[in-house]
DNA sequence: CTCGTTGCAAAGGATTTGCACAAGT
DNA sequence: ACTTGTGCAAATCCTTTGCAACGAG
């Protein structure tokens, strides 16, 4: 398991464009996919401990235009959370990313929670959300705890 | 006008911590005051015209570290919108940031917005969202409809 | 064979950090 | 005076770009 892809929607999207399937693209999408929420150095780790101490993995270079492509093909979303790291997650799973300010942990939530504040932005702003781009920060319960605990 | 600071909660706080207040962590505070959503960038920027000509303006890393510092002092929040972007704003004015994927236009929203939506991740999570540092993605009106015009 | 892709290396831009000097209390 | 804050410059980090060789179709 590990190299199993749906369908093939990239091979797909591609071939309309005019664009060729690459094994680094594919390779990309895969660690996408397999990362719930990475940053394009974590999945340039990931790509490189895949392809084991001889092996050979994709430039960083080639990551962030994979990143990039990929995007733009709409087969993975990418947030910002924190300071200078985006993280990309597949398009397939659709979720709110909930971000702690402390300890930086990373949850995710269901995107029927944003449901009705979309609906009224919608309506007083015309503003169309995109739940798949969405980070909420804030403070996790073990944070918060730790924080009351320490005193400060 | 301009140089009017409500009260003067910087001052206060600052002696609290035994810290001291100066004219840059003033100005850097007033400006962030000033400009609705600023980018450490557009603060300088914003410092040096205030300055003028021949005036002086808070070195670069000096507007780093007094919006870090603020930011601790609890008078200014900031987020992540675009790519690397981190926009500040006056704690004063709490609101919800939401933003264009396509003009980068910024708009405001009102916290209460959230409400539904934090309270369930409170009771799910046990996370506490942090409303002044939101942002909605999207796409507004505008360019949704050119998007239908322009076709594609 | 032709044109999109990749790897490598250098360029860039944004932030951070070390230090000696200036300034607030 | 004593200690914190600032400016300057160098150091980092993350990402983007130019180009020649490589590989998919």
């Amino acid at each position: 398991m590990g190299t199993e892809h749906s369908q093939a929607p990239l091979a797909e999207r591609l071939r309309t464009r005019g664009l060729r399937l690459t094994a680094q693209r594919q390779r990309v999408l895969d660690v996408v996919d397999a990362l719930e929420h990475a940053t394009p150095e974590a999945i340039g780790a990931k790509l490189r401990a895949d392809a084991g101490p001889g092996g050979t993995a994709p430039d960083p270079s080639t990551v962030y235009r994979t990143l990039e492509l990929l995007e733009r093909l709409g087969l993975v979303w990418h947030t910002h959370l924190g300071k200078g790291a985006p993280v990309y997650h597949a398009a397939e799973h659709p979720h709110v990313h909930v971000v702690c300010a402390s300890c930086g942990e990373i949850a995710s939530a269901d995107p029927q929670l944003l449901a009705g504040a979309a609906e009224r932005l919608a309506a007083d702003l015309g503003f169309t959300v995109d739940v798949g781009h969405v980070a909420l920060s804030g403070t996790c319960r073990a944070c918060r705890e730790r924080a009351g605990t320490e005193h400060a």
